[in-house]
DNA sequence: GTGAAAGCGCTAACAA
DNA sequence: TTGTTAGCGCTTTCAC
C-alpha cells in the first residue's frame, strides 16, 4: 500500500500552472519560460514531489529499472559485478531489480518470466542453465535487451560478457608445468551445464597438450560446483594409483574444499601437491597456504554489463557485442613459489591472457 | 522501451469478453461463471499473457516490490540474509529491488528516497548510518513499512531484528577466559557509527566486567571495519608494552586482516595470540588456524524480515515487533581448543546467547 | 454473471 | 509559451 504524496497536480497547482507545463518545467522536455520552470521547480522541491514511478511507465513505457538474474548472490564474483552494475546504472537513472537462483534453472525461467512481463526494461543474466531456448522466446517476445554474462547461451543476448576461461586455466596450467615442473596435474571441476565451466576444462586441456602432457580422463573429477564436492572430488583424486602433484580448481568453493580435504589428510601444500584455482576471493591470499588464483577487476565487469545494457536500451540492435575479459596470474604461494606476499593485494604476475574483445 | 505483449483487452477480445470479466477472471475476484473463467484462462495462457505491472500499480497503488538496503552486498552475511529473504518474499508475490551503499550514508539516504517515491511497498533497510531522521521523515512521509535489520535507528522502523551482538561477545570472551585462561584480551573493532558495532564494543566490555578482568582502553582499536584496518590496528596492538595474549574481532574482514597480520609478523596463532571472530564465514573454518566465531543462520534471518515486512503489509501498523537473533559459539582452533574440525560444517559448541524476541 | 465506464499519474500531440 | 485533452493497462464500482 502506497499513501498520499503530492502529485504533479499539486505540484501545478501550487505554482498556478497546469500540469502540462508542470511536466515540462521538471522534465526539461518541450519549452518553458525560465520564469515558469524555476517557480515550478522551486515549488517541487518545496512539497518533495516526485514523479510516480508507475504513472510514468504506464505513459513511457520504460520502468527505468533492470533486472539483474545471478545464480548466487553469495559469490563475490557476482556480488562485486553487481555493484558494479549499479554504479553506473544509477548514474543513469536505473535501479536493479535483483533476482537470485539458486543455481536452479527452472528459478531461472521463472525470473526471467516474471521480470520480461513489464517490470525490467532490460536483463542482465548470468546463466547457471545450458539452454538457451527460454532466453530466445523471452528476448524475442518482448523484444527485451538481455546481456548475457559469465556464461554464454547459443544465438543470444544484445551483449555478452565472459572471461577468458579457457586461456586463464591455460595460465595456470602453464605456470604449474613451466615453473614448477609438474607432469601429472589433475582437475577438480563442476559438471559442465554451461559454458564457463567447459571452457575451463577446455583449457585444462589445452594447457596438457600445448606443454605435450598426456590427457588422463582419471585425472579429472568432476562434481558439483560446491566446497562439499571439492573435497569429495580431491579425495578420490588422492586415491589414485598413479597420484598426480598438482590440481587445478576452477572455482573458489572447489579450490576451498580440496584445500580443506588435503589438510584433513595432512598433505601438504604445496610441498607434495601444489593447488592453484580460477577465482579469487577475499580469502583467498589469507589461506594456508595463500592461493595462487586468477585476478580480474569484477566491479569493472558488472559496470562493462551495465554499459552494453544502456547502449542496447538506446541504440538499434545492431551485431551483439561480445567481450572476453582477460585474466591475469596472481602468484601466491599454493603453486609452490616461495616469497610471495602472504597480504591482501593480489600479487600480479606478469603473464595475461584472453584479449580485450573478440567476434 | 517495453514492446508489444498481448494486454487483457486482447485476452478479452479472443474470449469473448469484456476486460472486466477477464480481469475478474483472472484475479479470482468478483463472480464470474466457472466456465467464462476456465474459457478466460486458457486463452491467456495460450497467448501468454501477462499483466503489465505498471497498470496494475496505477491502479492498485501496489508495486509489489520491496527495496532492500545493504552497505554490502558481498558481505555473505548480508547476501545470505537476502536469499532467504528472496525466497520468502517471492513465494507471496513479491520482488526485490536491490541497493549497494557502498556503506555511504548519503547514497542510502539517496536510495531511500529512490525507492519511498512509488517504487516499493516497503523495505528491508540494513543501515550503516547512526542517524534515524532521514528514515523518520520517509517512513511517515510515505507512510511505508520499514523493517530496521542488523542496525537499528531510534524511534524508526515497522519491525527491527538484530543480532545477539552483546551477548554474543560475551560469549567468545567467556570462551576465552573460562576454557583457555586469558587474563588480557584485545579488541579490534570499527568505528561505531551504527548500534551494533557499538553492542559488540559493550559486550567486551561486559564480558571483561564479568569476569573481574580489568577494561584497559588501550587494548581497544577502533578503526574501519576492513581487511586492511584489520590488520593496521592488530599491528598497533602488538606494539603494546603490555601485549594481549587474545584479540576479539567483530568481523569478519577485521579478523581476516587481524590474522594475516599475524602471519605476517610470525606470531603463532594460537600459541602466541588466540583470536576470535564474531562473523562466520565459508573461508572461516578453512583458514590457518579455523577461526572460531559465533554462528547464526543467516538465510533465516533474512527470511524473518521478509515475513515482518510482509506482515506490516496486511496488519495495522501496531507495536513494533523487536527480535534479537541468538548466537552461537563455533568454537575451531583460533581460540585454542585443540583437536576440532577442520572441516565445513561448523562445529556448533553447547553456550548459546540471546533470545528469541524483546520487547 | 456480465459489461460499460471511470480513473489511477503521467506525458505528448495538438490547439490556442 | 501554455493549456486542453487523450490515453497508456488495469481494477473496480455501478448498472443491468
Amino acid at each position: 500500500m502506497i499513501a498520499a504524496h503530492p502529485r504533479l497536480t499539486d505540484v501545478a497547482q501550487a505554482a498556478g500552472v497546469s500540469v502540462a507545463t508542470a511536466s515540462r518545467a521538471l522534465s526539461g522536455r518541450g519549452s518553458v519560460a525560465s520564469e515558469t520552470r524555476d517557480r515550478v521547480r522551486r515549488v517541487a522541491a518545496d512539497l518533495d514531489f516526485h514523479p510516480w514511478a508507475a504513472g510514468q511507465t504506464l505513459r513511457t513505457r520504460s520502468t527505468r529499472m533492470i533486472g539483474f538474474i545471478v545464480p548466487d548472490i553469495s559469490s563475490t564474483f557476482y556480488a562485486n559485478a553487481l555493484k558494479g552494475a549499479q554504479h553506473r546504472l544509477q548514474a543513469a537513472g536505473y535501479q536493479i531489480t535483483l533476482m537470485d537462483t539458486d543455481e536452479r534453472p527452472s528459478r531461472e525461467e521463472a525470473a526471467l518470466r516474471a521480470l520480461a512481463a513489464g517490470r525490467v526494461d532490460g536483463l542482465i543474466l548470468c546463466s547457471s542453465s545450458g539452454d538457451g531456448s527460454a532466453v530466445r522466446s523471452i528476448e524475442r517476445r518482448f523484444q527485451l535487451p538481455i546481456v548475457l554474462f559469465d556464461n554464454i547461451l547459443e544465438g543470444v543476448g544484445a551483449g555478452r560478457i565472459t572471461l577468458a576461461n579457457e586461456a586463464g586455466i591455460q595460465l595456470l596450467v602453464g605456470h604449474l608445468v613451466e615453473v614448477h615442473g609438474h607432469r601429472r596435474i589433475g582437475y577438480v571441476g563442476g559438471i559442465e551445464s554451461e559454458t564457463s565451466g567447459a571452457e575451463r576444462l577446455a583449457g585444462y586441456q589445452a594447457g596438457l597438450r600445448r606443454h605435450g602432457l598426456r590427457y588422463d580422463e582419471g585425472c579429472v573429477r568432476l562434481g558439483d560446483w560446491t566446497v562439499a564436492a571439492g573435497r569429495g572430488e580431491t579425495a578420490a583424486l588422492l586415491e589414485l594409483d598413479d597420484p598426480v602433484s598438482a590440481i587445478v580448481y576452477p572455482c573458489a568453493d572447489l579450490a576451498l574444499g580440496g584445500l580443506s580435504e588435503l589438510r584433513a589428510r595432512g598433505v601438504s601444500v604445496p610441498d607434495e601437491i601444489a593447488i592453484v584455482c580460477f577465482d579469487d576471493t577475499d580469502a583467498a591470499p589469507l589461506l594456508d597456504p595463500p592461493l595462487t588464483v586468477l585476478a580480474r577487476r569484477d566491479r569493472d565487469i558488472g559496470a562493462l554489463a551495465a554499459s552494453m545494457i544502456l547502449r542496447a536500451l538506446v541504440e538499434e540492435p545492431g551485431e551483439p557485442m561480445d567481450v572476453r575479459i582477460p585474466m591475469e596470474l596472481a602468484v601466491r604461494r599454493s603453486c609452490g613459489c616461495g616469497q610471495a606476499t602472504t597480504g591482501g593485494g593480489p600479487a600480479v604476475g606478469s603473464h595475461s591472457a584472453g584479449h580485450g574483445r573478440a567476434d
